[in-house]
DNA sequence: CCATTTACTCCACTACGATGGACTATCCAT
DNA sequence: ATGGATAGTCCATCGTAGTGGAGTAAATGG
């Protein structure tokens, strides 16, 4: 039987993930509350709490533990004063940055015996992939 | 800025994988027992437990839910009358099935665009992508 | 300026994941 | 045969995720 690499990629994915985020002393709903204020920048808790998929109430003690942790710093927004913005605490970030430095440098190492054409084969199988899961999402959630 | 492949793949599987647990009527410990019984087949508790990186006791709750929702069986091991082991149920296996084979159908219909040589290059990215995450999980668990 | 809406927190409650300890049944080595 | 180890369950307990409802503070609209 072949190699399963779809499901191996898979548990490999979703394994990393795990690992990340025990090595921040994180559990699952901090670090992926915490994965979103990364990436959209600072946002106050109502807005953050639709992108979950939760209620503003659950997301008030897990802001809670990321804030205790110092990950996240909560901001008052100057220009409506009742909002309070979730900001990723800047002196954290450098302990986010180490562990995926590594990452990026395994895979570049490999990556880079590929030449142009075959780079863009991968590229374009990547590019596949994520718009068929994509499309699996929204088919599983109708 | 080039867009990050690595990151988006890895939140498209991520999301994937919730959406399939939650289309399945479960949460993330009941999904991750359910995949290891079904990739492992048949084990007892016991051997479960570790994989898992839980308690023998934290599953009893959580396969006693899985056996409700009828996707596992509890079979006495006639080698060991102590162990009972842990069986998908067959009856329930269609649902996953169904689950997955859109996806695969999806999959083969791109993959099929591609020449022996490309699809070669292809399985060595992953096959590499895969060895770097296991390697990063191992330094991250040190 | 007052009523309504909005943003967030706090509270009580439910449910789950995990733990350690106690218990039962079974196996196995002596 | 019996004493110890093993497999699994049950129990009490803790921390946490999630809910809905109440409350406070601030913005907004007539």
């Amino acid at each position: 039987m072949a190699r399963d690499y779809g499901w191996e990629l898979s548990t490999a994915i979703v394994l990393f993930h795990e690992a990340v985020a025990r090595r921040l002393g994180l559990n699952a709903a901090e670090h992926k509350a915490l994965g979103a204020i990364l990436r959209s920048g600072p946002m106050p808790i109502g807005a953050l709490a639709p992108e979950l998929g939760v209620g503003v109430t659950a997301l008030t003690g897990i802001v809670d533990r990321l804030e205790r942790a110092g990950y996240v710093l909560r901001r008052p927004d100057p220009s409506d004063r009742r909002r309070t913005l979730l900001v990723a605490n800047p002196d954290k970030t450098p302990d986010l940055g180490g562990i995926f430095a590594d990452l990026g440098q395994a895979m570049a190492e490999f990556q880079s015996r590929y030449d142009e054409h075959e780079m863009a084969v991968i590229t374009d199988y990547l590019d596949n992939t994520i718009r068929v899961l994509r499309d699996q999402v929204t088919r599983l959630a109708s």
